[in-house]
DNA sequence: AAGGTGACCCTAT
DNA sequence: CATAGGGCCACCT
């Protein structure tokens, strides 16, 4: 557990109920802009604070569930996301347009790299 | 120390 | 619209 995640954690649980986040969104949170693959690998080395975590709130930009191959948690997930009033789409996913949380401030503006 | 991996994302074909 | 390839950076062996 390496502290540098906890601003991953904070942000994470910054995500209000009812809404979703995509990992790059938490990493521009984080300053970690374009290091969402940093995020995922903080949210697999979860710690036991988990509970205090809402990592399920975090998808990926397909706006489906990651987590190698989920099983029992994955089923568990869309359930506690279902019962904050998230909706799945027939493919498991879910509607970014509609449920991506904007934090304040923070467009969902695309990586304009240094063009 | 070096190489491989990863709960990812984007651009191009 | 789907598939393919490249990129980014920290953690692990």
């Amino acid at each position: 557990m390496k502290g540098a995640y906890a601003k991953i954690y904070t942000a994470v649980k910054k995500i209000p109920r009812g809404k979703v986040a995509t990992y790059g969104q938490i990493a521009k949170l984080c300053g970690l802009a374009g290091h969402a693959r940093q995020v995922g690998y903080a949210l697999s080395s979860l710690p036991e604070d988990m509970d205090d975590i809402p990592w399920q709130r975090v998808v990926n930009a397909k706006g489906g569930i990651s987590a190698r191959s989920i099983s029992e948690f994955a089923d568990n997930q869309r359930v506690l996301l279902e019962e904050e009033g998230i909706v799945f789409t027939l493919d498991s996913k879910i509607d970014l347009s509609k449920y991506q949380w904007k934090s304040q401030g923070d467009k969902i503006e695309r990586k304009q790299k240094d063009r």
